[in-house]
RNA sequence: GCGGGCGUAGCUCAGGGGUAGAGCGUCAGCCUUCCAAGCUGAAUGUCGAGGGUUCGAAUCCCUUCGCCCGCUCCA
């Protein structure tokens, strides 16, 4: 199923080179490595990207695990509970094995380099002439079986002009025989697969499936797509340990350890932050799609005949989260994938997607939320052969006693997985605005709670007194509320300049000490994106910033 | 991985064989009672990197790295 691309665009289109510019000037993101000329797929944040996303994970943190769904009530009448967990990069090998992410992807593929297209290097079937002295194929095609490839000749005329067959004689899809007239009479040939050292040794004398041409094919290439390490002093494939490509694994093996260790019971989730690494083919659209990323996973267990209202649940719940955050309107969208789109255990998944200034009018996923049944809990019983059911002494049926007679089950699981660089990358391309119509037309209008700098405090001149209560105020301020973000004060400059650079980082509020101050005790307070101006009790300004910083 | 475009000051860019430039920002001083205001001054670059041609290369050639766009990939 495409991606909607019918929602209307309400706003001018961002350019995401000025808001690049931005994040680099102001200290957001550099690019990783950047004296040594930057490293591809790799990025790094500045101060104040740093706290924006510390903002944003914290924020998940406490939505998702301290108080789970703002303390709401789950599908089965419940608060809903969650506990954290903290687990490493590097697992065990066969975590990986298990997961379905070592043999995943791990096929050798060929490109056609003329046509780029590509296929899976033993897919490729050729036509072999008779006489063992005649090694190489007169042509290929790609099909899963000889016989497949057989059946393609003889059915597909473009093909076999395509490779360069003329006519055709008798063909035998069993016996992988075929009677064909490449312009020099009638020959009998015999398909085979060709044999992957072959295409790897002599790739530029193999006739392209998709031209019939030689000299375009690559050699066979491994794609996988996880990054790998060695443990020990001794590198060789025993101590071969990979990077993991996402945090969901780390909770899955600890299933059993959260269970008999802290009282929880299904229904419960375990959340889990942290970086994970996929060597991706093509990095690329700023921190969107980069080698190293940070995940905020939860996976949240529960009883399979329950799975489908808790899938329900989170789904809408992770879309109404995005949008407390500030990414309101047009621009995020929730969409349930259509059947063909789901993983073969899926049982139903939705993304949480954004219209991001280089995927619009498409989108771009921002958290996929997934059901995804009890398959990676009994793929771990299987491979570890460790128990990960799970007893659940309130079902089955009532006893005599008045107790229940318990139900033994492999729970099933709902994953809202997250991105976190995504999620701040989103709320960067969201916040970010230009209005020609200010003196300072750039501005980031970051929603409060995740604003990296929160509040300033500025003396409007530079003298008769006002520094020294701008100060005070600074540090009053910064003993509340400096653990939530940065708080900044500045006496030099004209305040049009200072409100301007507050504009530029996305701070939400300036408070002003005038001349007012010293004789009314009363400060301004500037709303960043209006410009408007409120006058209130200088010892009010900490229950004003109470108030608004949630 | 393929094709195209681009790398010059913190940012945006000009300069295209002969002394490294502008605007903005930054910093300092003065001034300033609310929006990048004004005045004065200052700092900042191996012109992405390496090699070649040349008396001389930011400029021409080759290689390489990075970024952007389109394919491809995204288990």
């Amino acid at each position: 199923m495409p991606p909607p691309q019918e929602a209307p665009v309400t706003t001018p289109a961002k350019s995401m080179d000025a808001i690049m510019a931005l994040c680099k000037r102001r200290g957001f993101v550099y690019q990783a490595s950047d004296i040594y000329g930057g490293i591809n797929g790799f990025w790094d944040y500045g101060p104040l990207g740093a706290q924006l996303k510390k903002n944003l994970r914290d924020a998940w943190w406490q939505d998702m695990i301290m108080n789970p769904a703002w303390g709401r009530k789950g599908p089965d009448g419940e608060r809903v509970r969650c506990v954290p967990l903290e687990t490493c990069i590097i697992q065990h090998p066969k975590v990986w094995e298990a997961s379905g992410h070592v043999a995943g992807f791990n096929d050798p593929m060929v490109d056609d380099k003329e046509t780029k297209q590509r296929f899976r290097a033993d897919q490729l079937s050729g036509l072999f002439a008779g006489g063992s002295d005649v090694i190489m194929p007169r042509c290929t095609v790609v099909a899963s079986t000889t016989g497949e490839a057989v059946e393609q000749i003889a059915s597909d005329k473009s093909l076999r002009k395509t490779i360069g067959i003329r006519n055709l004689g008798q063909v035998n899809a069993e016996a992988g025989l075929v009677e064909a007239d490449f312009g020099q009479g009638m020959q009998a040939w015999s398909v085979r697969v060709v044999p992957v050292p072959l295409l790897r040794e002599n790739a530029a004398d193999i006739p392209s499936p998709f031209t019939g041409k030689k000299g375009s094919l690559t050699e066979p290439r491994q794609f996988n797509l996880m990054f790998f390490s060695y443990t020990g002093a001794v590198f060789n494939e025993e101590s071969k340990v990979f990077l993991r490509p996402e945090t969901a694994q780390g909770i899955f093996i600890h299933f059993k350890n959260v269970v008999d260790s802290t009282r929880v019971k299904v229904p419960f989730g375990i959340g889990n932050t942290g970086r994970s690494f996929r060597n991706e083919v093509t990095p690329r659209n700023f921190t969107f799609r980069s080698r190293e990323f940070e995940q905020a996973e939860l996976e949240f267990f529960c009883h399979p005949d329950e799975s489908q209202d808790w899938y329900r649940f989170w789904r809408d719940f992770r879309m109404e989260w995005w949008k407390s955050i500030g990414l309101a309107g047009d621009n995020l969208v929730l969409r349930e994938h259509g059947k063909d789109e789901l993983s073969h255990y899926s049982i139903g998944t939705s993304d949480v997607e954004y219209r991001f200034p280089f995927t619009a009018p498409g989108f771009g996923e921002l958290e996929g939320i997934a059901h995804r049944g009890c398959f990676d809990l009994t793929q771990h019983q299987e491979h570890s052969r460790v128990k990960l059911d799970y007893f659940d002494q309130e079902r089955g049926d009532l006893l005599p006693n008045g107790s229940r007679k318990g139900e033994r089950y492999i729970p099933h699981c709902i994953e809202p997985a997250a991105g976190l660089d995504r999620g701040a990358l989103a709320l960067i391309c969201e916040a970010y605005t230009v209005d020609p119509s200010r003196p300072s037309p750039e501005l980031l209008k970051f929603h409060p709670r995740v604003a990296p700098i929160k509040a300033a405090v500025f003396p409007l001149v530079n003298k008769d007194g006002m520094p020294e209560v701008a100060e005070r105020l600074y540090d009053e301020l910064f003993a509340r509320f400096g653990r939530t973000g940065l708080i900044e004060t500045d006496p030099k400059q004209s305040i049009g300049k200072r409100y301007a650079r507050m504009d530029e980082a996305g701070c939400p509020f300036c408070f002003t000490i005038d001349g007012e101050t010293l004789t009314a005790q009363t400060v301004t307070v500037r709303d960043r994106d209006t410009g408007a101006q409120e006058r209130i009790a200088l010892d009010k300004v900490t229950g004003y910033l109470a108030e608004r910083l949630v």
